[in-house]
DNA sequence: GAACCTATGTTATGATATATCGCTCGCGAT
DNA sequence: ATCGCGAGCGATATATCATAACATAGGTTC
C-alpha cells in the first residue's frame, strides 16, 4: 500500500473499480468527441485516479518510469495532462500545483473543491448557488466570468469525526 | 512607463498615492500588532503595490536588484513574502504563483478575486454571499473551512467597454 | 511514395520555491 | 560591559514545477 489518499468513501471502498469506471467512461467520452485517448494519454489518466487526492505531475512521471519502466520526461506527462485538462477528464488544484479526476466530465461544470489537509481527499462539488454567487458579483462590475477557481481547504467531515472520536477517548484538556 | 497594470480606476489615477497609502497603513497595522515591518518588508510592500495586478516573487527579485543595487537572493524575497502574508497586507493569487496587496489589511476577511486577462488588473471582492454559499455547501458535507481560494479569470469592465467601444467603430463582422 | 499531421521522444532551459548555515544586531539579564 | 538569545537577513545550494525547441515515428491523403 501506498500513503496515497484513498476514496471518498475512506480506505474501504474498491479504488481499483474508481479508476476502472474512470478510465472506461473516459475511452467513451472521448470516441463520441472524435478525440484520442491513446495508450499514454489513457496511462496518465489512470495515474491522476491512483487516489482521491491531488496528484503532482513529477509523482506521475516517476510511476511512468519505475511501474511502467517507460523512458519518459516532463513533456511527455505534461502533454498529456493538458489533453485531459482540455476534455475535463481532470481538473487542475491550483493552490497545490496537482492534478485530479473529474467526477463527472460528461458534461461542462463550474467546480467547486474541498481540499482536506489531513487526508488529501478532494470533494469536487458543482454547486449552483456558489456559481450564481460569483457570477451576480462579477456582472455587478461589469467583469465577464472565463472561469472560476474555487478552491477551499479545510477538514473533511470523516477526519473530523476520527479527530473527535480520538478526542473524547483520551482528552486534550482534562478541563 | 512599464506595462505592468494601472490601477483599479485605470492608468488615470494617482498610483503613488496608493503605495504611499498603503505603506502607511501598514505601518500602523504592524506597530499595533507588535510586529516589525524592516526597511526589507516595507520595500517588498511597496513593490507588490507597484500595479493593481499579481506581482512575482522574482520580479520583485529583479526590482531589488536593480532598482535598489541591493544584493539579494530569493529566500530574502520569500520571507518578507510570507512576513506580509501573515499579517495579511497581502494575498498570493495562488493560480498565478503571484502576489497583490490587501486593499483592506485592518481585519480578517475571507475574500475573492476578480482578475483580468487583458490589463491583469486584480479586483479584491469581500462578499458574504459567497462566503456563505462555499460554506453551507461545505458544512453540510461536514467539511471544516480553513480557507477559501476563489479566483474569478476573465475580462474587467472597463477592459470589456473599451473592447465593445472598438469593436463598434471597426465592426469585426460585415454583416 | 511524397506531403502532411498528430503524438511522442529527447534535450535543454526557464520559473517558482525552500533548506540550511552563518553573521549581525538589538536587547534583556546578570 | 558582556553574555546569551532570538529575529532578521545574506549567501549557497538545491528542490520542485513547467515549457521551448527540435527530432522521430506512424498513420492518412493525394
Amino acid at each position: 500500500m501506498s500513503s496515497i489518499a484513498p476514496g471518498p468513501a475512506g480506505a474501504d471502498h474498491d479504488h481499483q473499480h474508481c479508476i476502472e469506471q474512470a478510465v472506461a467512461l473516459a475511452g467513451e467520452i472521448c470516441q463520441r468527441r472524435g478525440v484520442r485517448l491513446t495508450p499514454l494519454r489513457r496511462r496518465v489518466l489512470q495515474l491522476v485516479w491512483k487516489s482521491h487526492g491531488p496528484v503532482g505531475a513529477y509523482a506521475i512521471l516517476d510511476w511512468l518510469r519505475t511501474e511502467d519502466g517507460r523512458s519518459a520526461a516532463p513533456p511527455t506527462v505534461y502533454r498529456a495532462l493538458e489533453f485531459l485538462i482540455e476534455q475535463r477528464l481532470i481538473h487542475r488544484i491550483e493552490s497545490m500545483n496537482a492534478f485530479v479526476g473529474c467526477v463527472d466530465p460528461s458534461r461542462p461544470h463550474a467546480a467547486q473543491y474541498l481540499i482536506c489537509r489531513k487526508c488529501g481527499i478532494v470533494t469536487e462539488l458543482e454547486d449552483q448557488s456558489i456559481t450564481d454567487a460569483i457570477a451576480q458579483q462579477a456582472s455587478q462590475r461589469g467583469f465577464v466570468v472565463h472561469d472560476q477557481t474555487v478552491e477551499v481547504h479545510g477538514i473533511c467531515g470523516r477526519c473530523a469525526a476520527s479527530a473527535a472520536a480520538s478526542r473524547s477517548a483520551t482528552p486534550a484538556h482534562p478541563a
